[in-house]
DNA sequence: TGTACATCAGTGAACGCGCGTTCACTGATGTAC
DNA sequence: TGTACATCAGTGAACGCGCGTTCACTGATGTAC
């Protein structure tokens, strides 16, 4: 079923064992592209990807999941790297908060069944009740950091207010980016032709919302909101 | 495995076959439910939990895709179900935005792995080649009929503009809920102890950001994004 | 009113499948002497 | 320089499991006469 030609392969040399491993991970991560389901690939197919007998993938996984969380381990670096990458491009820090929404995104379109094996799951808890690839590792990860950091920077420059929390922003910006590509992903065909457009759309709002709240008041729901925004937007200078 | 007690039942009478139905479709939701993982629940357990022997399945479904299906369905109802009857709360255009996002969000932690069914899978084909639950089948109806109906209101009030495209402030919206609780489901703990707080947050970010972006012009991304926020900010009215 | 029969809801047992995992094994390779 | 041996990467075959689905069947029920 699986078109690997599984080429004759030389067994490593003493001490080179190691040397199957990467080969592994790249074909589960491979075969989860192509396969578009990570609960369908199996070990067995991963083993004859690579050329090697079923058994051999035990020698360097413990079991199944713990070859999975190695493959979200790598697309997770796959993704920050992308992120960073984009950011890198600009000076300015609420542009590299959209830059660093689009790259998200972007990654999610190219690789759909790798970001839906690292953000669209349920949480399954690991053997030791850790939760593998949950809040805690993301947030702990300097890209996180770094995006915490540009929110910083935003309310430095005067976009956002010095009253509000950099973390409930980044999360803010996070789920939006999210929400959109998951939504296009789940559900084809939203926002029309361009789905990249309509993610920009909507990280470009959130962090635009963002800076609404920040003059509003972070909860402020008046009894008649919409006659309220009207006012507001109504007195509001003109923009360029 | 699965704890229910299969007390005796009587077969249906001559010609009340049909009554077996809704009580097979329910068990699957409940079972869903229960254990967490749509995937893992099989036409065994269903029956098992109906009281009725596996086969018997099949007199009703075509096969289990049909029965997931016919779950599907029935979530979905519940899920637009809730929504209407939060937006029959208020008067106020906006502000129904909000109830609908909230309404949406609260039905998605009380039912995670219903929420999750319809709205986290990746699409599969019909036999047909239709997408069941797609795109197609939501826009066509009643309530993101309504929701799009609402945001014309919005417009209507001055909240949003009149040259801003409902459909894709609708679809916005949507995201913007989708994401904020998508991401609680898959990565519980993010937003802190109050997770319908944090989307309540990226609802409203994303609904008063659509409204700045109607000010500020579909696609506008000037050189120094930051600096020209500022700026509007700067001479922005009090807010009250 | 009684009975033979067609209908139809529901069943018991089995089929074949692919899966994760294990076990006893092979044979190449480096090393000690 | 030659050889016995320990090490270690990798294997072939099998285990047991739960799954979706099918098939020939049973037996209660309503109906025609």
């Amino acid at each position: 079923m699986t078109t690997a030609p599984a080429r004759p392969r030389r067994r490593a040399r003493r001490g080179e064992g190691e040397r199957l491993r990467p080969e592994i991970l790249a074909a589960a991560k491979a075969l989860m592209a192509e396969i578009g389901d990570a609960d369908a690939v199996s070990v067995r197919a991963v083993a004859e990807r690579v050329g090697v007998s079923t058994p051999s993938i035990y020698l360097h996984f413990a079991d199944k999941a713990a070859l999975l969380d190695a493959v979200c381990e790598d697309v997770f670096a796959d993704l920050e790297r992308a992120m960073e990458d984009a950011a890198a491009t600009t000076e300015d820090p609420f542009e590299g908060l959209r830059l660093r929404g689009m790259a998200y995104v972007a990654f999610a379109i190219e690789n759909p069944e790798h970001y839906r094996l690292v953000m669209m799951r349920m949480p399954g808890q690991d053997h030791s009740g850790r939760i593998p690839f949950g809040r805690d590792d993301i947030v702990a990860g300097t890209t996180y950091h770094q995006l915490t950091a540009a929110v910083q920077r935003c309310i430095d420059a005067g976009v956002y207010t010095a009253d509000q929390d950099p973390e409930l922003i980044a999360t803010t910006l996070w789920a939006a980016a999210h929400g959109a590509v998951s939504l296009v992903l789940a559900k084809p065909g939203i926002g029309g032709e361009d789905a990249m457009a309509l993610c920009d759309y909507v990280i470009s709002a959130a962090g635009l919302g963002v800076a609404m709240i920040g003059r509003l008041g972070p909860a402020d729901h008046p009894e008649h909101p919409s006659a309220a925004l009207a006012a507001f937007f109504a007195q509001a200078p003109p923009t360029t």
